[in-house]
DNA sequence: TTGTATGCGTTATCAC
DNA sequence: GTGATAACGCATACAA
């Protein structure tokens, strides 16, 4: 079934047929309805192919995942699908390993698949300098800024990272703690994981809180086990911390898990607090306490500025998204 | 860039180069060598959409994810990306509402992408009967069973759901309890829900254990929040149960959550099994027990089949992945 | 072993 | 308003 037969069937040209399919103006009322209901009757479906093949591009939005074991990209996907879904854009997620070049792959798959935009899901400000200038269509890179990279066709929607962390850490020290330890990400690879350690330091140095990061940090990848196996080595070392700030939720629960396997109670010998404030933080036992950014604005925002730049040809533009630090179960004040 | 220039570039013609381009015999070393280092230098990308139009289909493989709050399905979206990564094949994946028609959705994408193969990330078997025979690719079931339909395109791989609950139930039993709740799936919009419902029964039966439907099971969605109220449906319901078996995972930790804000404690006073075998279960304080079945040999069970079916034109086959109950911590001996 | 030519299903540019 | 027809980039049958 091709628009050929469709007008075959109503006795039409392929032009018309095409002109209909796409809500064109220039075409009888008469034979708009009749094709339409050639349409329904045969069930007949674009050739998405034909149609790309013909327009030099796809209709298709693109989402890069970085790293896979990180719920927090996890629930992101989940809104941006649903927000995507109500648009007429097919949606293509695309996840790579958290140590690949998320830049270099978008290159290669916007030679192959000719979308609309991209949405990168994490990403390296390294990556970006050297390479995104070969990407011309409008992307947005989520959960990193990119405020200070000089491409108009690369928005950003993001946390303030590293104010955030800070808080974390002023919460934990608002509540007497003085030892603290820190499950964050790799500072060298990531740069989510860069801005939350220096938050981190600007808390301690501004609280005159004795921290050494070769000691009292453990940068590791997003997920349980890692953040579980940085918590047992930062106990290995006794520094005898009652406050541990882990910079992803995933993070905090294996911490936490740790920490019980060592013989400590959260909250009452060490308060965990996370970073992300995934759904899942509000049923465990104890709540986790945490920095959360809402997921769904992100995940609304980044979309609507991509569309904002697809449709009405909008220029770049970095949103700084709010983040609220909520003291649930797992922190108390130190006794 | 395309296969004229690079054939403009190397003094070939098209046809030699497309032949290269797709690894055919019938080409001399000399003029794959200039052609695939022609290839390199201009960074050339074969046009998936001229290639697909042409050949009356994509190389893609197509994921349909139905429902989206069980992280039970990400962890399996997780390990099936992982696995055709390995392979030559572009992955799509496509989710859509738990009550949405999956069979439906599925003969609209085909139409539109023309995919090799599809997996069905849960499903309906009504929905098979009425609409799968409008599919002719090899198509894979998981996680619900299809061996009883009559599709010779249609396999499954799946867990002996009904059994695997009876043995949760049977764990529970055996500990002792003797008044049981169950936070289960649909019934009638779920073969999953029912399945496992019916397990549930037959432990009953056998052990001659008094359980009312109507009030000591609550079918809801595969969703944290759904675990959570369901399980407050039933603590109203005053029935002084002892232990709750939990479908899947993310309801058993939304009812350890319940549970605990009704003042009860989780193994102490209510003994909690889920299903499904979560990562995540091993991290959460108490560990879950849980009915484990291996996500990852899913995945790979479900990938093999399909690839096998696409690759070598084998038959349906129907797969049963073997489950282990694992008592770990939210379990205990009625006292 | 290689090249030429055709057509896949669509859109868009022309004429009418 | 409408219909022929030429591309789009590729794979492939057929010729050489």
């Amino acid at each position: 079934m091709t628009i050929k037969d469709l007008a075959a069937m109503t006795g039409y040209g392929v032009a018309t047929v095409s002109r209909v399919l796409n809500n064109q103006p220039n075409v009888s009322d008469k034979a708009r309805k009749a094709i339409l209901k050639a349409v329904n009757e045969s069930g007949f479906e674009i050739n998405a192919n034909a149609k790309q093949l013909k327009q030099q591009r796809t209709n298709s939005i693109l989402v890069v995942v970085k790293g896979t074991s990180n719920e927090m990209f996890s629930e992101l996907v989940e809104s941006i699908q649903s927000k995507i879904a109500e648009t007429e854009y097919p949606l293509f997620v695309d996840y790579i390993d958290e140590d690949f070049n998320e830049v270099l792959r978008a290159v290669s798959l916007c030679r192959e698949k000719k979308p609309l935009g991209i949405l990168f899901l994490g990403g390296n400000s390294d990556h970006f300098i050297n390479d995104f200038e070969k990407i011309e269509i409008p992307c947005v890179l989520v959960s990193n800024s990119a405020s200070d990279l000089p491409f108009d066709n690369l928005s950003s929607v993001t946390t303030d990272d590293r104010l955030a962390a800070k808080k974390a850490m002023d919460a934990l020290i608002g509540l007497g703690h003085k030892r603290l330890a820190v499950v964050g990400g790799d500072r060298e690879h990531s740069d989510t994981g860069r801005l939350r350690y220096e938050g981190c330091l600007d808390s301690c140095t501004e609280h005159g809180i004795d921290f050494d990061t070769k000691l009292d940090y453990e940068g590791v990848r997003f997920s349980y086990q890692d953040g579980y196996d940085a918590t047992c080595r930062l106990l290995e070392r006794d520094r005898k911390f009652t406050a541990l700030f882990a910079a992803a939720d995933v993070m905090a629960i294996g911490a936490i898990r740790a920490l019980k396997d060592n013989g400590l109670r959260v909250p009452e010998d060490v308060s965990v607090i996370g970073f992300d404030g995934l759904t899942l933080g509000s049923f465990l036992v104890p709540k986790l306490s945490t920095v959360e950014q809402s997921v769904k604005l992100m995940a609304e925002k980044s979309v609507e500025i991509l569309l904002g730049c697809i449709e009405r040809k909008q220029g770049a533009s970095h949103e700084i998204v709010p983040f609220i630090i909520r003291q649930k179960e797992s922190t108390k004040q130190n006794s």
